[in-house]
DNA sequence: AAATATCTCAACCGCTGCACT
DNA sequence: TAGTGCAGCGGTTGAGATATT
């Protein structure tokens, strides 16, 4: 089609950028911004493309990049939003302040993979790499897979998991949830839910919020990538939300209750948190609240959390049984205790 | 010390979606 | 509606660094 495009344009440099080129961009772009992309090479007097010009911008020069190595924080937000989102890079990397998608990228392929693998999870699913069907793989993934279920290492801990949670915290509760949970047979009735009782969870969600600057979730939907809208259109009207309990001023013994409200059936599930473990992986455990009506996170005191949860137990149990009359033998209802 | 293998990461490539005409 | 320009994204490449033999 001769598709007009920077790239195809003549004696423009390509490679690595030199300090001089580095200053003439960041010089421009301090002092006018980037503007259009495709004019700054020129207003900056570099032989680059634009496309070329944004990249150094967006991965190196800009002023709020957070060099230096991940934190083992940030590994493991990483990891929850990879189940959540798969590979866009540039979601994940939104939700990192100071961290480019590229970066992430790098890591992931480069150091995360690997450990995850060590772990005994396949990085792809994020199940067990004793579940993942062999057939399904790539060749390089079948010869990496091998290699690492050579020594059989059962993770003896949930990656998601924080030194601070005290949830899912027995001791041979690895990624594996301990409550029952809904699973469709149906692929088409619940589209996108993950088959992995961890992760189906999170495979439909969205944009992690803050607890600490907003608890309210009710607006899910917004956040929701269109993707889910066949989740959101189900009979029970699914809506999943991910999130961490970032709030710098709670301590560890100091308890944060989620509870999530289900309109109209009003369906209430609360858990308890602690700072920066993510709500997804707590919910996990009671994947099955997440699929009645709205969710709401409210803060409340440990005691009060604890007799909503009382209280949601057999209304719970009723919601089950509303399910498997809605999606009939389709439907069924798993324990994932024995994995 | 040299050769080779592996890893890391910056940059490129090709594609998509959107806005505009 | 089709064509064009552009920004942005994710996959891939390859040079340099580091580890291993």
């Amino acid at each position: 089609m001769g598709r007009h495009s920077c790239c195809y344009k003549q004696k423009l440099r390509k490679g690595l950028w030199s300090p001089e080129e580095d200053e003439k961009l960041l010089r421009h772009i301090t002092k006018y911004g980037h503007g259009c992309w495709s004019s700054v090479p020129k207003q900056a007097g570099l032989q680059r493309c634009g496309k070329s010009c944004r990249l150094r911008w967006i991965n190196y020069l800009r002023p709020d990049l957070k060099r230096g190595t991940f934190s083992q924080h940030e590994e493991n937000l990483i990891i929850e939003l990879h189940a959540v989102l798969g590979n866009r890079w540039s979601q994940i990397a939104a939700q990192l302040p100071g961290r480019t998608d590229n970066e992430i990228k790098n890591l992931w392929n480069s150091c995360i993979k690997k450990k995850l693998r060590q772990r005994g999870i396949d990085p792809n699913t994020h199940k067990p790499l004793s579940e993942v069907d062999d057939s399904l793989l790539p060749v390089v993934d079948k010869l990496n897979l091998a290699e690492s279920k050579q020594p059989v290492q059962v993770p003896d801990r949930n990656p998601f998991e924080t030194s601070t949670s005290k949830i899912n915290s027995s001791p041979n509760n690895s990624m594996t949830p301990t409550k029952e949970f809904f699973h469709s047979t149906n692929q088409s009735a619940l589209a996108g839910l993950s088959m992995n009782p961890n992760l189906w969870f999170n495979q439909n969600c969205v944009k992690p919020f803050d607890l600490s600057q907003d608890f309210s979730c009710n607006t899910i939907s917004t956040i929701v990538p269109s993707m889910t809208s066949s989740i959101l259109s189900t009979p029970m009207g699914l809506k999943p939300v991910v999130g961490l309990a970032n709030d710098s001023e709670l301590t560890s013994d100091k308890e944060v209750g989620i509870q999530i409200e289900g309109d109209p059936d009003e369906l209430k599930w609360s858990e308890y948190l602690h700072p920066g473990f993510p709500i997804s992986a707590a919910l996990q455990g009671h994947g099955q609240a997440n699929l009645f009506g709205d969710i709401k996170c409210e803060s409340q005191s440990a005691d009060a959390a604890a007799a909503t949860w009382q209280q949601s137990q057999q209304h719970q149990q009723e919601q089950q049984l509303l399910a498997s009359d809605v999606y009939g033998k389709d439907f069924q209802r798993l324990s994932y205790e024995h994995i």
